[in-house]
DNA sequence: CGCCCGATGTGCT
DNA sequence: GCACATCGGGCGT
């Protein structure tokens, strides 16, 4: 029988309308959901990227609102779906005070439930990079640009994060954000990506 | 209108 | 380690 699966409180518009880079920290731990053909989809958040307004050169909304990054000016605990390399989705959670465009990037999490149906979403790739990359989870999930604006603390949207088990700091690393060499510092140096180093057992 | 390049992933060398 | 897929956004002409 699978163990810590058991269905935990959704995590509220409260804990997205903070400071952005403490909702990348506190998402490690927590579990992401997806419904599918009303079967659950999940995996723990490992790893994660704060992008904070428009001062942040690496954030998309660095030159103000668009119809693409529009999402990330509205209320926080909604879904920032964007398209990127010609085939790629990723999924960022709008962070902090409407208006102000923040978001966390989900860059990995560690599979949990349908895991049949994320190795057959991945085959042939090798179960350790099945959801290790922001495109790769949004392929394992069936996550595209229809959630794009979904409010993600409600279930009605079949997509939404859980409170599971927080990572204590130990366990945390943090390091520059990936791909955003051509930003100027401070920004492309800013250690806004958070990792957490679960042990084996962790999700026992 | 055209050009450059991107919060990436994959497969091949 | 590296080239390349693949296309929309953003900006310059």
């Amino acid at each position: 029988m699978p163990v810590n699966t058991n269905p935990s409180p959704i995590l509220s518009h409260r804990f997205y309308n903070r400071e952005v880079c403490q909702v990348a920290r506190d998402l490690l731990g927590m579990r992401l959901v997806r419904i599918f053909d009303n079967q659950r989809v999940s995996g723990i958040i490992t790893e994660t990227e704060a992008y904070d307004g428009q001062n942040d050169l690496a954030c998309h909304a660095r030159r103000g609102m668009t119809k693409r990054n529009a999402v990330m000016f509205g209320p926080a605990g909604h879904a920032y779906v964007y398209f990127t390399y010609g085939m790629h989705w990723c999924l960022n959670c709008v962070a902090g005070p409407q208006g102000y465009a923040a978001a966390v990037l989900i860059r990995a999490i560690q599979p949990v439930e349908g895991i049949q149906l994320i190795a057959r979403r991945r085959a042939p790739a090798l179960p350790k990079n099945y959801t290790n990359g922001p495109a790769k989870l949004t392929a394992a999930l069936v996550i595209d640009g229809h959630f794009n604006g979904v409010d993600i603390c409600t279930k009605q949207g079949d997509l939404f994060i859980e409170k599971c088990r927080a990572v204590p700091a130990s366990l945390v690393s943090t390091a520059a954000r990936v791909g955003i060499d051509s930003v100027p510092e401070p920004w492309r140096s800013q250690p806004w990506r958070f990792i957490a180093n679960l042990p084996q057992g962790w999700l026992a």
